[in-house]
DNA sequence: CTGTTGACTTAGG
DNA sequence: ACCTAAGCCAACA
């Protein structure tokens, strides 16, 4: 077989097909659990990506079904700064879940899900 | 290819 | 515990 050389620019899986891998990670995560933006690119086989995870669910659209409020930081805080809209609605739907808030975070300990 | 962006992470102080 | 700097990497223009 003949190798069809790549010219220039490194074309490996199509950026969709790694988005929807992380995406079916995200929806795995289970209710009343949450994961942190490195564990996900991890467990996605983006190790390291922790930013391109921020950045997908940035660009996720408005009407998208995933479980996105169940991503935070490492560190178990939320990625919103506090008093925004989007911060609010965040943890409205962990409360909803039964994750309590210890003063704008997460106990790890006790939430992160572990697969 | 180069440069920029981002709902991040980690190590040090 | 908080702040900073540097590292990280896919997607995009």
């Amino acid at each position: 077989m003949k190798d069809l050389k790549r010219h220039q620019q490194q074309h490996e899986a199509q950026p969709v097909i790694k988005r929807q891998q992380l995406y079916q990670t995200i929806a795995a995560i289970p209710y009343g659990k949450v994961a942190s933006y490195g564990q996900l690119a991890n467990l996605a086989g983006q190790t390291g990506a922790a930013r391109w995870v921020g950045w997908c669910l940035r660009h996720l659209p408005h009407d998208s079904r995933l479980p996105w409020h169940r991503v935070i930081t490492s560190s178990g805080k939320l990625a919103f700064p506090p008093t925004t809209e989007k911060f609010l609605r965040q943890c409205e739907k962990l409360e909803q879940e039964g994750i309590r808030l210890k003063n704008h975070k997460v106990l790890m300990k006790v939430y992160q899900w572990q697969p």
